[in-house]
DNA sequence: AGCGGAAAATATACATGCTAATCATTGCCG
DNA sequence: CGGCAATGATTAGCATGTATATTTTCCGCT
């Protein structure tokens, strides 16, 4: 209505990147669920990583899911009420916990990696592959830059 | 270490989006904080799109912010319990109530856009224009793809 | 040795999003 | 006109993220 002075919202870059990134996880949020698996798409990360690697540290865990230690913390509670994971006390440093899938957390890992492979299919099935390999480019361009953009706190 | 199936999270386009959707969201954060602004991103949108217009219900708030009814109408409360907007009945339609940003409010706005315009600048430095357009076209793509999409819920 | 800071994990408090249920009001429709 | 579905908003419960503080354990360094 009135505009004393000029911004608009909706050609901002990063709120369609927010805007996108919210409704791609939603989706996978009601694929999963959907297809009758009680897990969210953060859990699907956390899980996914161990199947890549068991064993690790919560540390390295929240390291490779980009993840407060916190989130792990209380996603690693409800992986293991769901016995999908297990946490186990480092012999060589008993301060760190190292965790491990269960056979059910593989087995859902397996199940998963289809139905994500299949949302991801349709909903970039528009995007051509050159447009693909262009926008993980202007993304990592952007996290490049943010990496080398001081923190508030802590500018000396 | 093992991979008895090929996946890889690390080059999914959907991951990257929330990765980068993410940080550029914490950046934010910390530019309102570190300037001395008591304010979330999500009150941000919200406060500027009641800046936009005001009056409007909270149905046509949650449109405009691709918010749920559930968080408007507590994002609602705290700005009203920090009197930067309030909600005032409708004299036609007693279910509904009309959102005004109060002067307070206006104020914080026009303080947040230069912030918001300045942090954009700064991550989107290294990112040229015709990068930026062909973001926002590939974003938009994607977009209208999932708007296509099923929900899972009501195949019909 | 042994003290003090760093590191790993947890706890706490607050803000947000999603789902489902509820309440009040409206308005359509028989 | 009168009941009942639809609509606007709120509430409650759960999962997550952020920031801060606390606990336990380790380790470097004097």
């Amino acid at each position: 209505m009135h505009a004393p002075f000029p911004y608009d919202l909706d050609t901002a870059v990063g709120y369609a990147i927010g805007h996108t990134a919210h409704r791609l996880k939603m989706g996978l949020r009601r694929a999963f669920t959907s297809a009758g698996h009680d897990v969210t798409p953060e859990q699907w990360v956390v899980l996914y990583r161990l199947y890549e690697s068991q064993g690790l540290t919560q540390v390295e865990l929240g390291e490779r899911t980009v993840k407060d230690k916190t989130s792990i913390t209380r996603i690693l509670d409800r992986l293991e009420s769901k016995a999908l994971a297990e946490r186990r006390r480092d012999a060589h440093d008993r301060r760190s916990q190292r965790i491990f899938l269960t056979p059910d957390g593989r087995d859902l890992v397996e199940h998963l990696v289809p139905l994500v492979r299949a949302y991801a299919a349709e909903a970039f099935a528009d995007v051509p592959p050159e447009d693909r390999d262009h926008l993980r480019r202007i993304l990592a361009n952007i996290e490049t830059r943010l990496d080398a953009m001081p923190e508030p706190k802590d500018p000396a």
